[in-house]
DNA sequence: ACCTGAACACCGTTCAAGT
DNA sequence: ACCTGAACACCGTTCAAGT
């Protein structure tokens, strides 16, 4: 594989991401997938970290909100999509709850939910409701995959009723 | 300092978080701190992760529910000591965001909560906000100490107006 | 501009051996 | 029971040097 543009490194690295998890995610490896020396990742990129945001920021690319619907049919699905998008991909809910804790208000999602909410306050506490409820679940599916527990097949509807706490309290 | 229980590694443990934070937490820094080799704490714990659990159980040792006052009210203060228990040590509410992420529902506090509130996903879902906060919290909290950015004064009321959103969704 | 090669200062964990 | 010493297989990052 051919390296030599910033968004062949960050695909690289989500498919290290998605076949090993973040655990095993390292720059060395990523490297390795790219056919590239460890050093050659720092030409496109400052540090880890940079690297990580830029993957979470892939992850949520396509999570856009719906014109159409109440408030509260917005931001239901405004928020299964981001749900939909972290869980596609292995670890992807810890990943991007990582980066958007770093710049907080940065990313389009948040700011498209403060946009539906009118309420910047009510949107952060929906939305970290969504993060810790989407790694717990992708935590949970881990460990159920691997035969370390038994599965919940309730966790989507577990998420709607959160959601719908979250959105009772604020609208 | 000499080291021969469990309790003086998870001591020791603490005090290297407090320092250093979790990113230099590491095991090998831990044992010099007890003066101590690295190979010796794990006569005493089975792997990082383990040790890491029973700080957090450290950290949320003194966390406790009052028995007077409603519903509400008792809620509040739960969370409210949980939140303050957290923010006592550095990058306490990581630490024990993380571990309570992994044993899901084996906690002393979010047992205590769901018995104040009768309401197993709702306490979830409270739990959620109130670790995703206080992490944000306490990262705005040491970005905003190195000078890294302007300090927010209203973190307080913040926590107090989500934990609100919440609990009126949910009562 | 993009990458290599080598180095620096670290990790977590294991395991035989000592007391 | 508690610990040492040495080793194994890794990390992130820097930097001179090559093309």
């Amino acid at each position: 594989m051919v390296v030599n543009r910033l968004d062949d490194v960050v695909t690289g690295a989500l498919e290290v991401l998605d076949a090993y998890g973040l655990e095993f995610c390292s720059m060395r490896r990523v490297a390795g997938h790219l056919d590239v020396q460890p050093s050659a990742l720092y030409h496109h990129v400052a540090d880890k970290q940079t690297l990580l945001a830029l993957m979470a920021d892939r992850i949520v690319a396509d999570v856009e909100v719906s014109a159409a619907g109440s408030v509260r049919e917005r931001a239901r699905s405004l928020v299964r999509a981001l749900r939909a998008a972290m869980l596609a991909v292995r670890d992807g809910a810890e990943v991007v709850a990582t980066a958007s804790a770093f710049r907080l208000g940065a990313s389009q999602v948040e700011a498209d939910l403060v946009d539906v909410l009118a309420d910047k306050q009510g949107a952060r506490t929906l939305l970290l409701f969504v993060f810790g409820h989407t790694q717990a679940t992708q935590m949970h599916r881990m460990a159920a995959s691997v035969g370390a527990i038994e599965p919940d097949p309730d966790l989507d509807a577990s998420f709607d009723r959160g959601v719908d706490i979250v959105l009772r309290g604020l609208l």
